[in-house]
DNA sequence: GTATAATGATTTGTGTACTACCTATAATGA
DNA sequence: TCATTATAGGTAGTACACAAATCATTATAC
């Protein structure tokens, strides 16, 4: 059974990534990168420190989307005069406008995934789910911690 | 809502995948290798072909990881005498071992996600999963059949 | 019986995740 | 002040997902 549940939540994860994927062939865009684009969106303006926290990826893979995101005119990455280290990204306004138009076709395409499941059942799914969350987080730090140690 | 579930689908899913790995590092094996092998060892030899009927990857990936998996000795490659197009894939004595050892661990892992989870309230949780993974499925088809007559 | 289509597998190219390492800058402390 | 340490951002290398092209072999169509 439980390893059915991890079947399942790669599977969805998968399904979901090529579904959206699929969709923003039309925008040119790929899913990471609408998503990077969103977080920018909701914040104005983020250091690529400061997209990290809310977007749990890593820095290296973040770097490389936005400096695709860059050379196609869809950010734009300014020194910080006061400190050198930061750089300041924003969208453009051809990726805010982008931005709407997928935010549409994203909702209708979360929308049709809870199809036939009723509120109640679907809010005792998610609160079942953020346990879930919450002890693989868990596992994850125990896991890293014991990772941790055995290199010392 | 819809949306924190998509969310939240996508975050389970690569938490579990960095758990895997991270556990999976100390017997020099990634995540999507122990998958192979462990889809092998449950019917003793397959062709890449059978393989992919039971994993929903794509041929490109399994290649790849079968010859990694092949240069670690960890799995064997003879060609068919009646149809030499067909590759026979077995696992070696070594990689036998490595997927019991690693097969305890995992279902260790995949209870501790579900610790403090009531069975009754589980058993929930995976009907609706598998109610949503059918509506991804079905929109997915959908939208792949758009992508194929859009380009008509 | 040969040309053509279909099939199994691999290769190549792009994008992403992750690790390790590097550079520039800022902050700290002796 | 100057050396050390921390931080922001980036590069390089490995692995995997996916699409497209390629290659060898087999099946078929005429």
């Amino acid at each position: 059974m439980n390893d059915k549940i991890c079947e399942t939540i790669n599977k969805s994860a998968l399904l979901h990534k090529r579904l959206m994927n699929k969709i923003l062939e039309r925008f040119s865009l790929t899913y990471a990168q609408y998503q990077v684009l969103k977080t920018i969106k909701t914040h104005s303006s983020l250091t690529a420190k400061e997209i990290l926290v809310y977007m749990d990826t890593d820095k290296a893979t973040l770097s490389g989307v936005l400096s695709r995101l860059e050379r196609q005119n869809l950010v734009i990455r300014t020194k910080d005069p006061e400190d050198k280290r930061l750089m300041h990204i924003q969208l453009t306004e051809r990726s805010n406008m982008l931005c709407d138009q997928v935010a549409q076709v994203e909702t209708t395409c979360a929308d049709a995934l809870t199809e036939n499941i009723k509120g109640r059942e679907l809010k005792n799914f998610f609160s079942v789910f953020e346990r879930i969350l919450e002890n693989q987080q868990n596992k994850l730090e125990e896991e890293s911690k014991r990772t941790k140690e055995a290199k010392e």
